[in-house]
Formats: C-alpha cells, sequence, structure tokens
DNA sequence: TTGCTCCTCACGTCACGTGAGGTGGC
DNA sequence: TTGCTCCTCACGTCACGTGAGGTGGC
C-alpha cells in the first residue's frame, strides 16, 4: 500500500496545517519569519515537508501559548546567543500582570453579571455603576509588604482613611490649580501642597521606602491609573519638583 | 486668573490626553468608531472637548480593562438595544478561558524559570524540555465533575492509567493508518478500532455524557491541542462514523 | 519669529484571515 | 475534464504608533 511516489514521503502544506492544528497561512507566516522551512520542494513549487516539521511545530506551538512573541520564538529556535534566562523571566513578568488584571477584570464582571442576573431590566448604565472597579494599581508589592500595608491600615483606623480618601481629591485639584496658575514649585503655596501630599503619602505607606518606590513606579507605567485619580505625569512631576525643594523624600 | 478666552473653557486634544491617559490618536481612534466626539471645534478646526468628555472616557477605560472591543464598547454606550447581560456573560466567559490558559503557561514558565535559575547554562534545549506542557486542554467541568473525573482515576488505579495512555497513541496511529488506507468506517478493522477507542474513552470518563461531550468539545474548538495527541478533525469525525456505525455513542 | 500644538493622510505593527487569479495533480 | 490543492500577491482586521507635510496660536 506504499505510494511509490516520492511526493508521497512528504507532506503537503495542507496536510501539515491538517496534523499541526497550525492554519496553512500560518506555516507559510512562519517561513517568512524564518520559523520554519519545508525540506523540499515539488517540481512545480509545492511545499514539501519532512517529519522534523511536525517536531519542529510542536515546539513553536509550546513557546507560542506561553505567549512568546513569533520574533523571539525565532530568536529561541535559533538559539542566537539570545539570553533564555531573560526572555524567560521577562515573560513570567508580563505573565503575572496580564493574570492580576484579568483576575480583577473577572472579578468586577462577575460581581456585575450576578446583578444582572438578579435584575430584569439591566442597561449599560447598570453596568457602569457596578464595574466601579476601584481602578486598582498593579503594584507587585510582597506578601510581607501587603501584610504591612493591610496592618498599617488596621492601626490608622476606618475614620481617618476615610479622611485621607476624601483630601487625595481636593489636594490633587489644588495642585492642579496651581500648576495651571503657573505658580513655582519653590512657591510657599506648592510647598505648602507638597508637604500635605507627603504626609498623606507617608501614612499610607508608613514610611517605607521600597513600597513607595513601588507605587510611584505602577502609577507611572499606568497613566490610565492615574488619570482616574486626576492626576498626570505634568502633576506628577510638578510635585516631585515642590517635594525636592522642601527636600522632602518619598523614597 | 480666569481665562476669557472661550477656548480655555475647553480642552484640546492634547490636554484632554494627558489628563484621561490615552494618547491623542486613540481619542481621534474613538472619534472614528463614533464612541467620543469633541463638543465643539476652533475656527481653525481644533478639536474642543467639554467636561462630560472626561466622564465618557472613564466610562471607555473601565469597558476596555473588562477587555471589550470598541465594537462592543460602541454599542454599549450607545445602549442600542445590545443586550448588555450577553455581552456580559460572554465576556466572562472569555476572561475565565484566558485566565485559565495564563495560569497554565504561567506555571510552566515558573518551573522552567526555577531550572534556568539553577543551571548555568540554560539553552533553549533545556527550555523546551521544561515546558513539556502536558497541552493541557481547557475543558471547563464543574467542581463535581472534577472530583468524580479524579476518584476514578484513583479507583482505576496508576497503573492502570498508564497503560491507556500508553494505548492511546498506538491506537491514534492505527486509525490514521486505517484512514490514508481509504478502509471504510464500517469496515471490520475500523469498527474494531472504535469499539477500543470507545472503551478507552469511557474509562475516562466514567461514562458520564456530559464530561464526555464537554471533552469532546473542547478537543474540536482546540486543534492545537488536537494535534498535540497526534489526531486531528479529520480523524475525529472517521471515528466519529466508524462508533455511529457500531452504534456506540459517547455522549 | 520661534516653538509648540494641532490637523489630515498614510504607512507600520502584530499574527494572522480572506479572497483573487492562476496553476499543478490525480 | 472535474474538483481539489497549491501558488503568489494583495487587502482586511484589531487598536493603535509613528512620521510627513502643513497650519494655527501665543
Amino acid at each position: 500500500m506504499t505510494n511509490p511516489n516520492p511526493t508521497r514521503r512528504f507532506l503537503r502544506i495542507g496536510e501539515l496545517a491538517r496534523r499541526s492544528g497550525f492554519s496553512a497561512k500560518a506555516l507559510r507566516l512562519y517561513e517568512a519569519r524564518g520559523l520554519l522551512k519545508p525540506c523540499t520542494h515539488s517540481p512545480a513549487g509545492y511545499r514539501l515537508y519532512g517529519p522534523e516539521a511536525m517536531q519542529r511545530l510542536m515546539q513553536i506551538a509550546v513557546l507560542r501559548r506561553c505567549g512568546f512573541a513569533l520574533a523571539q520564538i525565532g530568536a529561541l529556535l535559533r538559539d542566537d546567543g539570545a539570553a533564555v534566562a531573560d526572555l524567560l523571566a521577562e515573560r513570567v513578568a508580563e505573565l503575572e500582570h496580564s493574570l492580576r488584571t484579568t483576575q480583577q477584570a473577572l472579578q468586577a464582571l462577575r460581581w456585575a453579571a450576578a446583578r444582572a442576573g438578579s435584575s430584569s431590566h439591566y442597561s449599560t448604565d447598570d453596568l457602569l455603576e457596578n464595574l466601579h472597579m476601584t481602578h486598582s494599581l498593579d503594584v507587585n508589592l510582597t506578601p510581607e509588604e501587603r501584610q504591612a500595608m493591610l496592618a498599617r491600615a488596621e492601626q490608622l483606623g476606618a475614620a481617618t482613611i476615610a479622611e485621607a480618601e476624601a483630601t487625595w481629591p481636593k489636594l490633587i485639584a489644588a495642585v492642579r490649580a496651581a500648576m495651571q496658575a503657573g505658580t513655582p514649585p519653590a512657591s510657599a503655596e506648592v510647598q505648602a501642597l507638597a508637604r500635605r501630599w507627603h504626609g498623606l503619602v507617608h501614612a499610607a505607606t508608613g514610611g517605607d521606602p521600597s513600597v513607595t518606590r513601588k507605587i510611584s513606579e505602577a502609577y507611572q507605567s499606568q497613566p490610565q491609573a492615574m488619570a482616574a485619580q486626576g492626576m498626570d505625569m505634568e502633576m506628577f512631576r510638578y510635585i516631585g519638583q515642590a517635594m525636592a525643594v522642601a527636600g522632602l523624600k518619598l523614597f
């Protein structure tokens, strides 16, 4: 039953696509990107793949499911001195980030879905109201740091925290007003704002420089989270300057 | 200090971009997609946004972080009879799926990263070896079904399971051979294969039709997972036909 | 006048999907 | 000869980023 036609010893692109679960188009793309080459061609120009192509594709599949980009997979498979461990660490960090944001979104949406299920006329307004996500910042604190934050919150008490949360928007608005009026960071007015700012941050973080730095960096890399608080990078730099003049350090 | 220039009462695109954390380009895109319109224009054609634009953008930001596509956000904000609850349920299901796959990838990568950390020369080969993900299928079983699967596995015993796992590749290869030889599904040979197949599935799922159907559908929607087992849709239909002829039902 | 902002194309990115129009293979 | 597969452009998708070349605003 074995076919003597040598073409039969190879897989054409359609067969390889079926067996690998990739589309033929994807296989051609991988070829263009240098990830996978047919081992030969038929006289008419058909791509012909040997059995090693399947193994290669299974490797590509594993790496793709780990979220590596095609260019990275290419570098990995070429093993061109690309620091494998570095790519690995980078990917882990990215996956951890995406895991956290997915979990947050899912939590919010499940809550909303539960509300939707128990109400007959669920509108977008209801959805938006239910989704009021705490716009939570993605800060990667250690368990100890997280624990310390909770302990501090308990020590401060609900009333103090509520007060601080009410104060922030006003303070931010005042800083924006000063900034827009062109008030110099070194002015007495802005210096006073900077001291209040520093105090609020210090109370929240307990002055832990590591925690404060992490939160600060998180805001800087998540402009949307900043915007949700009424801030932006311009303001960030502005009070930063004011605090520097005042000799105040956050971390 | 208030500027009498009416232009100052509005935000130009750059200011809105800074304050919202979106890029100006994104704001123009949202306008083109019908999500956000400037409330007016300056004589020179500059987009001018009122304070309500900021609110709109915060709504868009929440929905985006939940992973809704721009078109869906448009539908939601227009509230054009789009079944809000349906979009919600769809999004929850998608997020759950992506959460599971992210967790699996993360687990595999962390394991690999640990190996990489303890070896001085970590190559792509090592990585691929460490990543040998169980290519686990994304089946959304209920906790009860999952529990029943575990209980069944325990009852069967490790030896039986190992035997089944060794049998599958051989069985799959035999089915592929028969299919490629053009052997009709109704033939005695293929009928025997179908009975073995059915038996293996039955042993694994305990014959629970719900579980079997879920696993079957999961494979069908994840061609890569099928490929990892040496199967493809063609084979799936082929043994499906053979089982139908034999009067065997999986679910 | 200078420097900054804004405008509208238009092309690039990522990983493909989807035809269009033409040919090989059995 | 028919139907299936393959070939190479080439354009579409998604949510933008990045200039290019020109103008408004203070």
